[in-house]
DNA sequence: TTTCAACACTACCACGTTTTCGTAAACCAA
DNA sequence: TTGGTTTACGAAAACGTGGTAGTGTTGAAA
């Protein structure tokens, strides 16, 4: 068991001050050949490798980069760590990750923790709590420190600071379009309460193309879902009165599980039901049939919210403060990928 | 921009001592009350919080434990995570995330990257090409710098270590020994390439299994598949020669397509192809026919990964250095979870 | 002999904490 | 007054770096 070796630890054994040793691995003219091979030599020999702690405290900066997102086992929000962590590793950053639970308390108590020193900036996602609270003093705070913030997904209008985010109005709008496309008249929107700001976003875009093709805009169409339990018999119901033709589901748990209720009830898909779901995971794809879905590249946006946070970093390494804080908000550009459940 | 305020400049303010700060906050007795109760005020009205950096350096722990995965899409592993942020979160812990790609090289690149005092121990499971190499020296070389490492599901025997995984070949024995009482006799086994541990394991337990029940052992019912898209092929083929009546499939993503397959080809699941899956995902249970699996529950395994290394890490406080290397094994229990694709 | 530069290195500070040790002032007893 | 004990605080070291500013020696040019 041998810790780690020091500067200090090299300069008593070869019998040189700690700065020497420091110079001489970083090359510096200023040291002797003779001298700083025999330190390079000694430090190779012992694997030195400068100890990242003292590094942060003393360059006031971590090189990583805080994740609080409401949950990892969720093939989005897995979609988009990798994403950021492809483009953080890149630039030698490591990726610390919270998570929230959809607690608001989880949420500022994950921030607080991180925000002390722990990493240079935030990439995060609201927690469903936060957005129906709508407090976000967690996060001005941390703006309010010089914290470079960057929201993906689930963001608010309260809070200035960079964002990545899909247009799910324009989405939704393009998948209802298609399935009026295609002679479906009767169209429900399964959704989850309206608080999640995602949730809004797309229902209005629902309602547009209902709107622009002429179709009236009917309130029962509109299934609000908390739970994803209570789903089936809510679904069934309406299945039963054949009250719809054609699903939009915000996501595709929704989806698959309205597929099933219909398989079983002996509807056919696509043929009686047709159903698009959004965001494009693995259940979409594996399931039979498989679902027609809004692909929402979790990548990108984590691609996309990295690049965007490390710039911020790193510019500001001009210490004059210049607090040019022109904001920007990047739309990821979504498509349909069409499979069975829609014809 | 207000920056986050030291004690530094607490003490410069009230024009006292940083020692009396310090003491101050901690609530020592030392400091008299009328100067302990106005510091406490000032540092709560800036919302005074420790440096955690600085922290880190003085105590030489950073309260925070990376995970090293190979991928982090991937269900089985985000339920891991989930289960190691639960018990860090509840001791005060952070979690740092690493993704190796399966790549042997990020995996070590990583490790080095938190080894270097960014962390206090880690919770990893092996890079394919890792274990395909046989090379540990830089998970060697963590250990015996005094860092514990934890490793679950893809462990080695040639590291001594703390490890969580399932007992793979009772599990596997058990999935396929139900699959003989439901009086199948062709059971094929479709697997990955035998240098990933696991693979090994659940093969064994499948052999096992036929031979204790008399049915012959056939080199032709066991495929090898290295990547998912040349599955489709082989798996039809062998069905179209009607060659077995039942799969076990080492992970869901080879099951959910085998049913596809299958169902493209006329065959009905259960009736005449029963399918098992190792790893319980979504997609197991969502697919249609929904798959009966072997559940490996990545929450519990992650939490007992956590805990071990929790208990190691506060252990070491004793600095005594007592080197008790009493490494255990945890296995963690599986179960079948009986669904559609069996009878 | 003086002056100057090059050389080869060391001292010191800062980063933000905690903690050990020290000490001045006040009080008390003798 | 002396000696001892509190009380209340401060100085400084330590954790491991890295950069700036010296410092002392040597040799050579003036």
């Amino acid at each position: 068991m041998k810790r780690k070796i020091t500067l200090k630890q090299i300069a008593k054994e070869l019998d040189v001050s700690i700065s020497t040793v420091s110079k001489s691995l970083r090359n510096s003219l200023e040291i002797g050949e003779e001298t700083r091979l025999k330190v390079q030599a000694f430090a190779k020999f012992y694997n030195y490798k400068p100890n990242n702690i003292a590094l942060s405290l003393k360059n006031r900066k971590t090189k990583s980069i805080g994740i609080i997102i409401p949950e990892i086992v969720h093939h989005f929000f897995s979609t988009v760590i990798n994403g950021v962590e492809q483009v953080a590793n890149e630039h030698g950053y490591s990726v610390v990750i919270c998570l929230s639970d959809d607690s608001f308390d989880k949420e500022v108590l994950n921030m607080e923790m991180l925000a002390n020193g722990s990493i240079d900036g935030f990439i995060m996602s609201l927690s469903k709590e936060t957005q129906f609270k709508g407090d976000f003093h967690h996060i001005t705070e941390v703006i309010n420190q010089g914290m470079p913030v960057v929201m993906f997904d689930r963001v608010t209008n309260d809070i200035l600071c960079d964002k990545v985010i899909i247009d799910d109005k324009a989405a939704a709008y393009e998948a209802v379009q298609s399935l009026i496309d295609n002679g479906r008249k009767k169209i429900a929107l399964v959704t989850t309460v309206d608080y999640v700001s995602v949730g809004k976003l797309r229902t209005d875009g629902y309602e547009k193309a209902l709107l622009d093709n002429g179709i009236p805009f009917n309130e029962d169409l509109i299934i609000k879902i908390e739970d994803v339990d209570t789903c089936e018999i809510t679904i069934s119901e309406l299945l039963h009165a054949r009250a719809f033709d054609a699903v939009f589901a915000v996501n595709e748990l929704f989806a698959v599980t309205i597929i099933k209720t219909a398989s079983k009830m002996g509807l056919k898909v696509p043929e009686d039901l047709a159903v698009i779901a959004f965001t494009d995971g693995i259940i979409s794809k594996y399931s039979t049939p498989s679902i027609t879905t809004v692909s929402q590249s979790g990548e990108k946006m984590g691609n996309k919210a990295a690049k965007m946070l490390i710039e911020r970093l790193e510019a500001e390494h001009d210490d004059d403060e210049e607090e040019n804080e022109n904001y920007t908000t990047e739309v990821i550009e979504t498509h349909l990928i069409k499979r069975e459940s829609t014809d």
